[in-house]
DNA sequence: CATATATGTGGTTATATTCCCACATAGGAA
DNA sequence: TTCCTATGTGGGAATATAACCACATATATG
C-alpha cells in the first residue's frame, strides 16, 4: 500500500537523520567495513555505535554479514550516493545563493 | 566545509523524517499550495501543520510567498521527486524482501 | 574446559520532538 | 476605526531519541 511505502521511506530518512548514521552510510558507500572499523571513525562509545548500526540496519539501509568474531556491514540502499550529490548540489546552490544576498546586503548597508 | 554539508543534509534528511513532512513535501512536488489547501490534507491541528511547514522550510525544502493574507509554499528541493523515485522504484521491493527475511530469520533464531 | 575478544542488549537519564491550546500578527472588508 | 480571516508563535505535557554503563552472547584460542 502507499501507507506502507511512506513509512518505509520515513523510516529510511530517520535513519539517515543523524550526523553518526549519516556518517557510517557514507562511509560504507565505499565498501564494507566491519564495526571495529566503523567504531573507529568516532569518539562516541561502542554501545552507541552499535545502536545506530542497528537503526540503519532495521531501516534497510545497510546489511551485515558475520565473519568468526568480526561482523562486516556494507550498504543495501543502493541509491544512497545518488540521493546525497543531489543533496550536496541543493547545498551548494543555496550557499550560493546565501552568499549573494550577504553581498548584496554590504553593498547596500555601506553609509 | 564538508561539516557544513554535513550537517545541511542531516537537517534535510530529519525535515523529511516525519510522516506529515513527507506527505506535504510529495503534495508539493505537484506544485504549490496555500497553507489553507495543505492543513485540509490532515486531521491535525492548524498550528501543528504550521509548525511543520517552519521545519521545512527551514531546512530549505520548501519556500514561502505571501499573497494577500494567504501564504503559498512550494517545493525548493528540486531533486526531491528523483530522490524518491530512487527509494520506490530500486529499493522498496528488494527492501521489503530483506527485511522479511531479516524477521523470518530473528524470529526463528529467538528463544 | 577456561579465557579473551568482538559485538549486541537492557536500563536509566538527559535531551529533543510532537501535539494541542491560547494568544499574537497581518491584511482585507465593513 | 473595528471586525474577520489566514497564518504564525510561545508554552507545556506526553512521547521519542541518544548517550552511557553494566551485563549478555558468540566465537576463537589455549
Amino acid at each position: 500500500m502507499g501507507d506502507t511505502y511512506s513509512r518505509r521511506k520515513v523510516e529510511i530518512f530517520k535513519a539517515l537523520a543523524h550526523p553518526v548514521r549519516l556518517r557510517i552510510s557514507e562511509e560504507l558507500i565505499k565498501g564494507e567495513k566491519c564495526v571495529c572499523d566503523i567504531t573507529a571513525l568516532f569518539s562516541f562509545d561502542r554501545t552507541t555505535i552499535s545502536k545506530h548500526l542497528s537503526v540503519l540496519k532495521s531501516a534497510g539501509v545497510i546489511i551485515d554479514r558475520k565473519e568468526g568474531l568480526f561482523v562486516f556491514y556494507s550498504l543495501n540502499l543502493k541509491c544512497l550516493g545518488k540521493m546525497l550529490n543531489c543533496l550536496s548540489g541543493s547545498v551548494e546552490a543555496e550557499l550560493e545563493n546565501h552568499l549573494k544576498a550577504v553581498r548584496m546586503e554590504t553593498k547596500f548597508q555601506r553609509p
